[in-house]
DNA sequence: CGATATATTGACAGGAGTCAAAGAGGGTGG
DNA sequence: CCACCCTCTTTGACTCCTGTCAATATATCG
């Protein structure tokens, strides 16, 4: 029941009844795989169905006028990386997967159905996708203000916090199948300077990435490094 | 009536009845005023009320761990910067003046009631506070792929972009009071180097930002520079 | 086992930051 | 009305973080 990971994620900032979870898990359609590294809507796709990550690892990102792709996000299982797309239907960017994904997939017109009749439901959707938004505004803090190695740690300890919550971190280890490559992408940064801030990291005993899994050798360095911030105290209402 | 500008701000996206609006309007507080360079909200700050800006100019920026202000949007008459806090209630960022600023306030527990009885208003404000999210993605990338004198462009073509369609821009003017010292924490650049760019760009007649008042002296440039691409595209439902 | 993607190195260039000081501008009070 | 002050802007000299280019090593996969 991996559907299971996004209801607890909604639970965790709004009040869902039974009913609420029922009504939104009967219009869930089966599972569909994605091949690692493929696409699963790009820019400017009209949406018709939110879809739900039930395991794998996908990202959203842009390509710039000038040709550079800026990865925005990472998702993981549990997430629903176009909720924005079921008020705003066009998307503004691609969503790619990273690892081999299941998609979850719930059609447009039957969420609106359950929502017009489960308001606290519509609103657990509406405060989903703001703390999305506010990832967002961590994001831009971290471009804007930080330091190479800064940003790469950051990213770090985001990723910690969020897939703790969902239980895939273990012996301080977690699976994240990434190159080099986009995390420059993902950082601003080109893949030479990463790669040197990776060996400083590893030669520290920081953390080390390899082998599509991260590998968290001093998680208090990394979280004061990254000047990371757990966005849980404002993601609950009141 | 300066809400109108509100207003028409939603209607560009959403089809909101006569009805939809005068309730809105109904519950809109007497405009207050608030000086420039002062808070209007903080970070940590519990919401009870959404603003509307009537006049003037806000920003909304936070304080990374290492003591950097960055500055995340920029906010005009229209605007409605905390409407997130609608569902989330607990503000991640402060919300400050640029400008002398006239405020329109709406409070929460009339904005319930309100949205409870008007789906489609609450649908049309789901929607702005995701086009907001939208512009900050346009931010990361604006952050990340490009040169420091490109993202002073996109910012310089966004605002008027956004104060065009509120029908804030004149002659290849429009007022904007911003320092170079607010610049550089927008763009996570320094002060001087803002500062350099800035005088290229008068030299080159690109554009000039003095006193208060932004001057487009090659938009098509400033277009091209900072490869702005209008979210226009993105942000009508269908 | 070859082929392709990914990671690593080295040398060098350059954009952007820092520090420190000097000008300008705008507001205020005597 | 002018002197003074405070903030904002401008300059110069210097540093250094990060990018670029190009080549090599290492993985990964069919």
């Amino acid at each position: 029941m991996p559907i299971e990971m996004m209801i607890r994620k909604l639970r965790q900032h709004s009040d869902l009844s039974n009913e609420d979870v029922e009504a939104l898990r009967s219009i869930v359609a089966p599972a569909r795989n994605f091949p690692e590294d493929s696409p699963i809507f790009r820019e400017g796709d009209l949406s018709t169905r939110c879809c739900v990550i039930l395991s794998g690892f996908a990202y959203r990102s842009k390509v710039s006028e000038e040709g550079k792709r800026q990865i925005l996000s990472f998702h993981i299982a549990g997430d629903m990386p176009d909720l924005h797309g079921l008020p705003l239907k066009r998307m503004d960017h691609d969503l790619m997967t990273l690892s081999k994904v299941e998609l979850g997939f719930i059609d447009h017109d039957a969420l609106e159905r359950i929502l017009d009749a489960h308001p606290v439901l519509a609103r657990a959707l509406w405060r989903e996708s703001l703390i999305d938004a506010a990832l967002f505004r961590q994001w831009i803090v971290n471009l804007g203000t930080r330091s190479a190695s800064g940003r790469l740690a950051y990213l770090v300890a985001e990723l910690r916090q969020r897939l703790g919550v969902m239980g895939l971190v273990a012996n301080d280890q977690f699976k994240f199948p990434i190159t080099q490559s986009k995390l420059a992408d993902a950082l601003g940064l080109s893949v030479v300077h990463i790669n040197r801030i990776l060996q400083a990291f590893r030669t520290q005993g920081i953390l080390d990435i390899k082998r599509q899994v991260v590998t968290l050798g001093d998680f208090e360095k990394i979280v004061q490094l990254g000047g990371f911030d757990s966005l849980e105290d404002y993601t609950s209402p009141e």
